[in-house]
RNA sequence: GCGCCCGUAGCUCAGCCCGGAUAGAGCAGCCGCCUUCUAAGCGGCAGGUCGCGCGUUCGAAUCGCGCCGGGCGCGCCA
């Protein structure tokens, strides 16, 4: 248990009295421990005396009193009394003072309170999926961003973990780019060497238009017997579209046999969009790198085998000339291989899980993916349940999978966010702008500072902003892309969490300016209803990230660290720390600065947002 | 048609898993607070039929059922 957690620790107290009072109660009886609703009653409260009601058979005040008599809160609270129970039958407890300069005594370590887990687990997480050939966009933030959080905070919690990016670099789409690429240097159109991202995203857009056939059109056409020229022009775009699509298809075949000209034509797309991929992951705090590409060609080779496992051992069937996977409780099969032999995306994600538990190890794999993939993941993860690919060697059970969805962005007319010719908004583009507009609010803050100066505390905080606002809400939820919101620096922002630290880093610049020595020995002193209000906020951050990760949210820790930042707000408005009345306060408040400090670092860290020391 | 997600203050959102006291924030509005550690801040006021109905319960934003409204998805694209 955690010894530093008033929570836990009035949930064990209170879980002994009530065995105590009612011995006769089956199993343990959750005490019900919450925050207090109001100060000015009591720090926490207990409310099982309601539900026990019923069940032993007495009036809930009654519950209450004989809690009360058999609850032992020494030393961390004061002794319960009759008046400690209120309305129908809340208990309220109030903390000592002298208790909590214990308890923050034990979080001021360098885990800041977060215990090793009880069992170290190897977790995977799948995240940004970003696709050859294209520039990442605001589709690919949320799917690196969300995914990113999750891996630092399972780190964070000292579990093993293994990230994953599925890269979409295989299968028809990316052979009709690799095609159309090889015409364009042959003809020398494009040059090779200098290659960017912007040209390729420009060459798979145009090859996807090639290959698009406008049959409607034609058979619209013929239907409503439309002159013969319009006729012969739709006719024409057909047969093109047809004959681009076909050397695509040829593409595709040379880049599996490993065709020298081709697969070096391929690589280099990879290359290039790689490159800039993991320059934006820099860029934006990510700890993404090239060795966690684990794109759909790794797994090109071990498909046809995937499927012949499925078939052989009768987890797979035909169904109209295409094999499918039927699971349990979902209508729709989980198709594995198309009527003409090629396989799907599913195939891919099964090999995935396939390989992620049996080679990799993993006891959770975490797909930060797109909500609108939610059907496709319950498939796959039933069907990888139903071959046994969850299955762990030397491990009993199964390993979980886990979809943390994530809605869309929207812009600010409540559509999919979109440029406002309705292209994709470039990731860079958007980092771009952040910190452009960050810049003049910089500048007429922090007018003394370098120039290059003020642009490196812009670009944190334009990316803070981005951030925060990604990950601040529930996952599950669409949101709304604002930067006038997100960069307004004040309320519910990253720019307000950064503000925070930078608050505390300048008090301890100030202190040795004037020669003040902090001891982080200094006994702590708390008396101050802000001090209190920050003691029980920085005794709660072990149980945030437990929480995050539990539920896989990471919104919950920027709830946290918005509350605590909150409590050092009104902390540092109340309580003077180099101007205190004597030295005690002054030593106690600058350690309280200190692991305040230390916590927003951490948990800033933890959801990879960058921290600055002024701004 | 079936499935998933969403509906809470003028706006943007927490709270729902695990039911408890007068439903919380931020923005916008109004009133205060910088000769003192960064006012990107703090304090206060005002603002809500928790989409609607029924049910379960001592107690429902929270659980169940049924509606209404919005978004998304649904075998040979990835």
């Amino acid at each position: 248990m955690a010894i530093h957690d008033p929570l836990a620790i009035l949930t064990d107290r209170f879980r002994a009295a009530i065995a105590a009072a009612y011995p006769h109660l089956e199993g343990p009886v959750d005490p019900l421990i919450a925050p207090g609703k109001q100060a000015s009653l009591g720090d926490f409260q207990c409310n099982a005396a309601m539900s026990l009601a019923k069940r032993v058979g007495q009036n809930p005040r009654q519950v209450a009193q004989t809690i009360v008599a058999r609850a032992d809160l020494s030393p961390i609270a004061d002794p319960l009394t009759e008046r400690s129970i209120a309305g129908p039958g809340f208990i309220n407890v109030r903390l000592r003072p002298r208790a909590l300069a214990d308890l923050l005594e034990h979080v001021d370590n360098p885990a800041l309170g977060v215990d090793a887990p009880g069992s170290t687990e190897t977790v995977v997480v799948d995240l940004c999926g970003v696709n050859l050939a294209k520039q990442m966009h605001v589709g690919h933030l949320r799917a690196t961003v969300i995914g990113d959080a999750l891996a630092r905070l399972f780190e964070r919690l000292g579990h093993r973990v293994i990230r994953q990016n599925h890269v979409g670099d295989w299968g028809l789409p990316i052979a009709m780019v690799t095609h159309r690429l090889m015409g364009l240097t042959a003809s020398g159109a494009v040059d090779g060497a200098r290659l960017t991202l912007d040209d390729l995203d420009r060459a798979y857009r145009d090859a996807k238009r090639e290959c698009e056939a406008d049959e409607e059109g034609l058979e619209a056409a013929r239907r409503y017997g439309l002159g013969p020229k319009a006729l012969a022009e739709l006719e024409e775009q057909v047969a093109g579209a047809r004959e681009a699509e076909a050397a695509a298809r040829q593409t595709l075949v040379r880049l599996q046999r490993h065709d020298p000209d081709v697969h070096a034509a391929w690589k280099r797309i990879a290359d290039v969009t790689m490159a800039e991929c993991i320059a934006a992951f820099r860029r934006l705090g990510c700890t993404l790198c090239e060795r966690d590409s684990a794109g759909e060609s790794s797994y090109s080779e071990e498909l046809a085998g995937i499927v012949d496992d499925l078939v052989s051992r009768g987890v797979a069937e035909q169904s109209d000339g295409a094999l499918v996977v039927r699971v349990e409780g979902i209508e729709e099969p989980c198709l594995v291989r198309k009527r003409d032999g090629g396989f799907l995306y599913a195939t891919s994600d099964l090999a995935g899980i396939r390989r992620r538990v049996r080679k990799l190890g993993a006891d959770r794999v975490i797909y930060t993916v797109d909500a609108r993939q939610s059907l496709h993941f319950a498939q796959v993860f039933a069907a990888a349940r139903k071959a046994g690919y969850t299955l762990r060697p030397g491990a009993p059970g199964h390993a979980r999978l886990e979809h943390a969805a994530f809605g869309t962005i929207l812009g600010e007319d409540g559509r999919p966010f979109k440029s406002r010719s309705g292209e994709n908004v470039k990731l860079s583009a958007l980092i771009d702008e952040a910190a452009e507009r960050c810049l003049s609010a910089v500048r007429q803050r922090s007018p003394d500072l370098p120039e290059p100066e003020q642009r490196r505390i812009a670009e944190a905080i334009g990316i803070a902003a981005i951030k925060f606002a990604d990950l601040c809400n529930d996952r599950a939820r669409d949101y709304t892309f604002s930067f006038d919101r997100m960069l307004a620096f004040e309320g519910f922002t990253g720019p307000y969490l950064l503000y925070a630290l930078v608050r505390v880093r300048s008090i301890f610049r100030k202190a040795q300016e004037r020669g003040v020595r902090s001891d982080p020995a200094a006994p702590l002193l708390i008396n101050d209803p802000a001090e209190k209000t920050l003691a029980l906020a920085l005794l709660r951050y072990p149980a945030s990230l437990a929480s995050a990760a539990q539920s896989l949210e990471p919104h919950r820790v920027c709830q946290y660290l918005y509350e605590l930042a909150g409590a050092f707000a009104t902390f540092f408005d109340a309580c003077p720390v180099l101007q205190a009345t004597d030295s005690a306060n002054q030593q106690s408040r600058l350690r309280l600065c200190d692991l305040t400090g230390r916590v927003l670092a951490d948990g800033l860290h933890v959801l990879g947002i960058p921290t600055l020391d002024r701004m």
